[in-house]
RNA sequence: CGGGGCAUGGCGCAGUCCGGUAGCGCGCUUCGUUCGGGACGAAGAGGUCGCGAGUUCAAAUCUCGCUGCCCCGACCA
């Protein structure tokens, strides 16, 4: 069996701490039948999946539509996760001697015609700068001026390559000059038709690593390092349980010599491609004329891998731990980790005010994110519900009561559980509860996933499980007919390859010959 | 590109069949009472009914044209 380089040593060991089983058993609970108006309340998931998305991201305000079709604003919120999950990266790379840089958002177009292969997955949805002036129109507004087309278009970047390895080129001549380790964060824009808030717009934000390598082993090692990294800030600060595999030839990246991906599931059985990265070979080296000179004095092409993840990393958190109340946040990547909710009387209103601020101060003191939701114009109730729907993990309760008692309650988002604590000792005990929620969304997603994942051989079962949704465990021939086939009658896609040397005994679930890999395959986003 | 549907206050909708000058819920504003699971009362503000033309004494409503959006299919990945 090949080597992936460490990949498949993590497939299905969480290397978490384990919490008692009977929590997952609260995963797919549905909650109670109480009234809520129906302009507040979320679509429940089993009524209708994707309107409940939509719900969540716009009623938790992480984001709303922009006003061209397609496009998204992302909403403090929503960015603030995002930030979250950006800076878990951003020090990955750099612990591993990345730096980040900035390339322009205009390519000229002509760059496009350099690599045919990778141009040709984008060239359908790029968006094109023609001119470079507006004037005042006849009906008062403005109309593009046409003496200001330009000598050259400009294309709206939709991935970078092409104009780094313009870069790359002017900056590597030797070995000395190399490996180039360049991180980008920036936004890009693929002309999209059918769209999704964060899982698929017309313009999202990301990050892409373009290395270049003086050998081979080196850049596929920095591919499968890269790889290992997105699982591991996925797992351990998303709570996300992804499977880290090898494309097959049809669903790889169009100028890579391989790919590989991370591949979430989400509430619904689908597969969510959460990160990818590739080993290009020297195809863009090639294709961009970048040479230098090697340790023998030898002439030879740059080895280059590129890597990315984007704002559908929010997405795939939504829709892997929200519920029917609304959005559950993984401490780690929370904005607010702890909100504290007064509750008071015109008379004991000062007295709970300056105990829930007491509070406040030394919760934020132990390190926690905290927030003291001091609102006059809702009641506790309200805010009850609506830091749920936000996906705050834990939410502090003070009262009268509890003030004259000394104490305060704590209650859990992940499993709904309440618990009352002593004020003096409540702020130290934060941060360990905080992990154990951390720990607690990644079980129940892990035990999501397993019983959602198995390994089928029959063609009939298979569609009725494709039909259900879920990961399918398969036999394939490797034969891209087959695979071209399974996905017309099923929709269903090979999302990685487990296994790539004859599984033993397995058959291809489509053709009935021997199976020449082990894959998964699901429906995907 | 083919089929279907919808455009009415910030949001969601009724009213259209059978023309008579616009209404409901939520939200918003002010005041008061409330506040341990989405508070209540009272008083308010807010709409050229997608755009254009026609019929009529009178058009949200009927006729024609246009535009935009949504769903299904096709195409694409």
């Amino acid at each position: 069996m090949q080597n992936f380089g460490g990949v498949l040593r993590n497939f299905g060991a969480s290397g978490r701490p384990l919490i008692s089983s009977r929590y997952s058993l609260f995963y797919l609970r549905s909650s109670p039948p109480k009234f809520r108006p129906m302009s507040r309340a979320v679509t429940p998931r089993s009524k209708d999946y994707a309107r409940w998305y939509t719900d969540v991201i716009q009623k938790a305000e992480l984001a709303d539509y922009g006003p061209v079709r397609g496009t998204m604003v992302i909403r403090p919120y929503g960015y603030a996760i995002w930030e979250a999950i950006k800076a878990a990266y951003d020090q990955r790379f750099q612990a591993t001697g990345h730096v980040n840089a900035y390339f322009p958002l205009l390519i000229p177009r002509s760059y496009f015609s350099r690599e045919a292969d990778h141009v040709e997955g984008f060239a359908k949805e790029c968006a094109v700068v023609t001119h470079s002036r507006l004037r005042a129109a006849a009906d008062g507004g403005v109309e593009v001026d046409p003496e200001s087309k330009l000598e050259e278009d400009l294309v709206i970047r939709p991935t970078s390559e092409t104009v780094i390895w313009a870069m790359y080129k002017q900056w590597i001549t030797s070995y000395r000059d190399l490996p180039i380790l360049i991180n980008q964060w920036a936004n890009i824009v693929r002309w999209e038709l059918r769209t999704r808030l964060f899982l698929r717009t017309s313009e999202f934000l990301w990050q892409e690593g373009h290395t270049a390598h003086a050998t081979a082993e080196e850049a596929r090692e920095e591919a499968l390092r890269m790889l290992d990294i997105y699982k591991e800030v996925a797992e351990t600060e998303m709570a996300l349980p992804v499977l880290a595999s090898p494309k097959t030839e049809a669903e790889k990246f169009a100028g890579a010599v391989e790919t590989w991906s991370i591949e979430a599931m989400m509430g619904d059985g689908r597969a969510l491609q959460a990160g990818t990265s590739h080993f290009l070979g020297q195809n863009f080296a090639k294709a961009f004329d970048v040479t230098f000179r090697n340790e023998a004095n030898e002439e030879d092409y740059v080895w280059a891998t590129s890597w990315g993840v984007s704002t559908r990393l929010v997405g795939a958190v939504v829709m892997t731990h929200g519920d029917d109340k609304g959005l559950r946040l993984p401490p780690r990547i929370a904005p607010i980790q702890t909100v504290i909710v007064p509750i008071y009387t015109d008379e004991s209103k000062s007295t709970v005010l300056e105990s829930a601020g007491k509070l406040s101060a030394g919760i934020e003191q132990a390190g926690v994110r905290v927030k003291l939701d001091d609102r006059e114009t809702v009641t506790p109730g309200f805010k009850f519900n609506d830091w749920e729907l936000k996906g705050v993990p834990l939410r502090v309760e003070v009262g009268p009561r509890d003030v004259a008692a000394g104490q305060a309650v704590v209650v859990r988002r992940d499993i709904d559980q309440k618990q009352t604590l002593p004020l003096e000792t409540l702020p130290a005990a934060l941060p360990d509860l905080l992990e154990e929620i951390q720990a607690s969304l990644y079980r129940q997603a892990e035990e999501f996933r397993e019983q959602n994942m198995r390994q089928i051989e029959d063609w009939q079962e298979f569609k009725d499980f494709m039909v259900k949704g879920g990961f399918a465990v398969c036999g394939w021939d490797g034969d891209p007919a087959t695979e071209t086939a399974i996905k017309e009658e099923t929709k269903a896609t090979i999302r990685g390859i487990l296994q790539d040397e004859d599984p033993g005994g397995l058959t291809c679930i489509y053709s009935g010959k021997p199976a020449r890999f082990k894959v998964v395959l699901a429906r995907a986003y």
